[in-house]
DNA sequence: ATGGAAATGAAAATCATTTTCATTTGTGAT
DNA sequence: ATCACAAATGAAAATGATTTTCATTTCCAT
């Protein structure tokens, strides 16, 4: 078995809320480190198991990743010119939490978003 | 544009519960029916854009089908066996009706889903 | 019957992810 | 320093779901 590469880490950090490996991968890429997106895979794979990160997926099937206990926010995101703005989520978090609870689930995590027309569409 | 194949609506609906793509088509294969691959796509796909049926990922990122309850729900998934609950969500509604309304955004929807591990699990 | 639009499906393309495998690197013993 | 061996790395191939392409077939209205 293989051992994260801390770089992978810090990259997902400075990534500040959700990453793709192909991201996380392109970021590093940008910033002239040199790693392959193998590691970055296997990174992501061995920080999952070590609980250190979250993966989710997005509607289109990718694997996103996020750094445990992250304080995470949502997003309110323009669905004709795409400007997103982030959102505190307190009340969501409740729900989440009290909608499990209720139903016996654990560990439990939530993906939401909102989108519109902002002001200026 | 292309309507949805009635036969696929009606193994969805046999098939109880979820089901992805390649299940269906799996399905109608082994009961003779004769259907391509990329029609049962198209037909699920068309389905979800009428609201006709729910589509969520599985953890290995295969996209799973169901047929829609009526009224607007959102879901609690348990990441291990698939079970999943349908809740109700009025924190949530009230929640993006605010933030919209705090940033100026109009005709908002929102999407939100609860994942974890269920009491079986 | 006739023409055009919609539906169909086989095969190719796409794309994230995983696997393979040969090479490199790190480490501990001698 | 040298040798030996385990772990880490990454390029390339494999995998598998999904989408796209495109030629053909089915439907309908005239």
């Amino acid at each position: 078995m293989s051992r994260s590469n801390p770089r992978v880490l810090s990259t997902l950090e400075r990534a500040g809320g959700f990453a793709s490996a192909q991201e996380v991968y392109r970021l590093m890429q940008r910033e002239g480190e040199s790693i392959g997106l193998t590691t970055v895979y296997r990174s992501l794979q061995s920080l999952v198991n070590d609980k250190i990160v979250d993966v989710l997926r997005r509607d289109d099937g990718e694997a996103i990743y996020r750094l445990c206990g992250d304080a995470h926010h949502h997003h309110l995101v323009c669905k004709n010119c795409g400007d997103t703005v982030e959102i505190e989520g307190g009340a969501i978090e409740k729900w989440a939490k009290v909608m499990a609870e209720e139903h016996g689930f654990r560990e439990v995590g939530h993906t939401a978003e909102i989108f519109g027309l902002c002001s200026k569409c």
